[in-house]
DNA sequence: CTGAAAGCGCTAACAC
DNA sequence: GTGTTAGCGCTTTCAG
């Protein structure tokens, strides 16, 4: 049981410890006979590489690390489904990591993967409201969810395009009075508000009023002002109404009903932000897609591209300095990593697109809750719903 | 930005190499004074240790494994969170990969956290009904959610007493007439099912009848099942319907009340393994508690245990051959592991709880819905619900 | 393809 | 307490 290494696999198969390095990272050096032959030797042998070993000696590691704040949200589950799917497909392995939502934990695991030599890190920050991307990273790294004016690679989702597309939905259904509902107290809800009202400021024929729900922009607060405009005059009533988030329209919607309304005869009502957690209630709620899924994946691909560069790049240091050099005595010196040139800065925004249901009236084009998953797989919204 | 390594923080600090790397991993050899003038050179430097060479040199690796089988079911997430926290308290970090419930990725990643030399391990393993250990594990590994006759470590949820819980209250809610309600085709079911039956062994007076759900279990059967006993003559009818999983539970409940009865007046419902996704129904179900996040936590708690145990096993041998060996010559030879000692075994079983709701007539003991996290703070049920 | 050898960065043992 | 040094297991290179 003592730990079988690379030296007990050359004998067991019977070539050398090189050989089955190469047959390891560089198959194509090896004789295939020769590689069913190690192969063979490590299943018999039950051998598994050392990675640190492997890693220390400079080979390539494989692995990308996610750092994420919970482990019990929505989103951030889903944007570590999509990085796992990205990665499998790419040939990476993904490690996921929980900061608690804790900035000191997050930076704890993020100095153990650039530790561990990880290929890259993509990190979903704790506290996004007051945050910056971290000095001392020596593998790429993706910043998730977050905006930034620091140069770095980020991949969000493009708030402001839901805004906008639930806004344009309403105006293709005919909303002549909409109310926008919530108290877009941090960014993300700020860039809906302002895409909604890009939309509609190309029909100034539409009246158009915002409402603040309350600081919390929660389902209650929903209620109570869905509860509130169904009671007014029918001519001083909106027609539509845009919660700046799911928990709102669905609060709105239960608040609607209770006034005695129906949605969407007397009252459309649309979310933002696609929160499977807000669709639970009587009238199904037409949103934007939740779009982590794909967040997660555009992160992968951000980073594996990084990666790629970046090891294009020492290659080519390495083939300069050999080139370069009286190829004689002396130890080399460290070859000069290729310039410190700014990292990489590329902001991804990830495009919603609509679900239109029940309450805006959704027609054609509804997607039924149950089938979901089935017609839009990339989707993959999940058990949990 | 060329690495900074442990030589570079000794110079920094104007000390020697082996002094950092004491400061690092015992800072009680070293004074404190020192290791405050090494502790700003590594933060004047930036410097992160590389785990890789630490590792190869023999270092501790204060990192746990974890691969789950899937990253967006309620049971592994809960299984996740109580690692977490349990990790975390007991000074471990973990790292969680997902096996897309297949097989060939589980080995892989339970193949690359044995390369990578983590303190240990914990598996959920995928297709359970058909699985066995894994050979060649060289760090402690504790299997989740499974049963196995082999020798090894072992924390599940203790399905019979889930069954026995239920049952128990359905007798203390004065039920004469039981039906259990499933197909009971997998071993979790089954276990419910003999704990249901041991219960009711106790007290030959109550009827019982085991009705057979077909073979999904899943929602649709518990609606048609509890419409069909709904619609029975009265005198035929349970009184109360033991339903062996939460989905057939909360499609009975729904099934009965579309056949014109009320839960728990004509009928009380009780569901079993507590599966939140399957709460979300008019009449809030009763059931037994979910215990993944407890999981969790044990299956942290054994596999550090095995982690220490096997480190003062370690040390032990080592201590013996020094003092055996005549201090001279010749490098020593490997030091013998301690005896291949059969490996550890413990099988765990987590006792489920009950939660006791409407659709059982629940009284004092209800715990409604909303405020059960805050009032169980050990469930984490999460935000998901 | 083989065989030998130079590190990768660090830990732990040793002598001071 | 400090300074020095021998590996940890592997990848890579280099000369056969």
């Amino acid at each position: 049981m003592a730990k079988v290494k690379i030296i007990d696999v050359a004998r067991e198969a019977g070539v050398s410890l090189g050989t089955v390095s190469n047959a390891l990272n560089h198959p194509e050096k090896v004789r295939p006979d020769t590689r069913r032959l190690i192969q063979e030797a490590i299943d018999r042998l039950g051998y598994t590489p050392n990675q640190s070993a492997r890693l220390l000696a400079g080979g390539r590691n494989t692995a990308i690390g996610l750092v994420l704040p919970r482990l019990n949200h929505g989103t951030s589950l889903q944007v570590a489904n999509g990085a796992h799917a990205e990665a499998l497909k790419l040939g990476y392995d993904l490690l996921i990591a929980t900061s608690s939502n804790k900035r000191d934990l997050e930076r704890h695991y993020l100095d153990y993967f650039m530790g561990t030599q990880v290929a890259g890190v993509l990190v979903q920050p704790a506290e996004i409201e007051r945050w910056q991307p971290y000095p001392h990273t020596f593998a790429p790294t993706v910043y998730v969810g977050v905006h930034s004016d620091e140069p770095g690679l980020f991949v969000t989702a493009d708030h402001r395009a839901q805004g906008r597309i639930v806004a344009a939905h309403l105006i293709t259904r005919h909303a002549e009075r909409v109310a926008i509902v919530g108290h877009a107290a941090n960014q993300t809800l700020r860039l809906r508000l302002e895409g909604a009202r890009d939309a509609f400021a190309a029909r100034p024929d539409i009246a158009l009023e915002v409402l603040d729900a309350g600081e919390g922009d929660v389902s209650g607060d929903g209620y109570s002002l869905g509860h509130q405009i169904a009671r007014r005059r029918a001519d001083e009533r909106p027609d539509a109404l845009l919660a700046l988030t799911d928990e709102l329209g669905a609060g709105a919607i239960a608040g609607i009903m209770a006034a005695g309304l129906t949605v969407p005869d007397d009252l459309m009502v649309a979310g933002c932000g696609g929160n499977p957690l807000a669709w639970g209630g009587a009238v199904s709620l037409t949103t934007s897609a939740p779009t982590g899924y794909e967040v997660g994946r555009k992160a992968v691909q951000l980073v594996v591209e990084a990666i790629e560069l970046k090891r294009a790049e020492e290659r080519a240091s390495i083939r300069q300095v050999r080139t370069t050099m009286p190829r004689s005595a002396a130890p080399l010196p460290r070859a000069p990593l290729a310039e410190e040139h700014e990292p990489l800065t590329h902001h991804e925004l990830v495009r919603p697109f609509l679900l239109a249901r029940e309450s805006t009236g959704g027609t054609g084009t509804v997607t039924p809750l149950g089938t979901q998953t089935a017609l839009i797989p990339e989707l993959n919204l999940g058990v949990y719903l």
